[in-house]
DNA sequence: ATCCTTGCAAATGATTTGCAAGAGT
DNA sequence: ACTCTTGCAAATCATTTGCAAGGAT
């Protein structure tokens, strides 16, 4: 739980433990939707509010705690920031699963009218479980 | 209009005025999210409803004549759908640009127990107009 | 003629806001 | 103590549904 304490500290954010509940269940999630984590933090504080975890989420995204993961026919997924990788979405699950991936290697047609601040990559289909 | 007129059919969907006026919009924004659809769909067609509007949406995406861009922190996007190409995202202004882009030039960890069925790549940034 | 689509209104779902009480530093 | 955060209720915004009338083949 310190680990998470310091992490907002470092982010400039107050550690609340309904802070420290949503990046705990976040980092055992990996990726998570609004709902299922609502689901999951009220287990552990069950009076906490959506509103809450709405407003606490946006502020985590501000800060760079967390990161938006954006994938089609689903809600909007979270996960705590890492280092950088690609994203493997099953299209029968909802499932998303981290690849390693070296973003050096993408070769596209560089463009300096344009400033690159962050590349993403998803690749879509069907997970060994739904096979 | 014959153009989108037989893009429907080519889909099996029926060619109704609304449809091809949505398609014309599209094909001039390239990308579009529903809100400025529906504002631009109804100087064509005053009466037609936001119910209509999503209801041909999910056909038209069910079909393969439209495809959704989903890019972080913005309503998503939807585009006719071309051969393969990649985006580029402007965090300020909201504007998504194509790019070519060759998928064969992805190098990532070949995993075969994943069915691959689609790659999306989304370059974010900064566009040369709002720099 | 038949089946699909439209427009409307209402229902549902998702996200945001304002505010008073409580928690963190 | 001071400021930020929480929980609640209500407001707003986004999407979906059912149904009767109209349109496409």
């Amino acid at each position: 739980m310190k680990n998470f304490d310091m992490m907002l500290r470092e982010h400039d954010l107050k550690a609340t433990k309904q802070r420290i509940g949503i990046l705990s269940i976040m980092q055992d999630k990996g990726h998570i939707n609004i709902e299922d984590l609502y689901g999951k933090i009220k287990t552990l504080f069950p009076s906490i509010s959506l509103a809450t975890l709405y407003k606490n989420m946006h502020l985590m995204l501000k800060n760079n705690l967390l990161t938006e993961v954006s994938v089609k026919n689903s809600k909007t997924l979270y996960e705590i920031t890492k280092d950088s990788h690609a994203h493997m979405h099953c299209e029968n699950c909802g499932e998303v699963y981290d690849v390693d991936f070296n973003f050096e290697n993408l070769i596209y047609p560089k463009d300096d009218s344009f400033e690159l601040k962050d590349t993403q990559v998803i690749f879509s289909g069907i997970c060994k479980n739904c096979k």
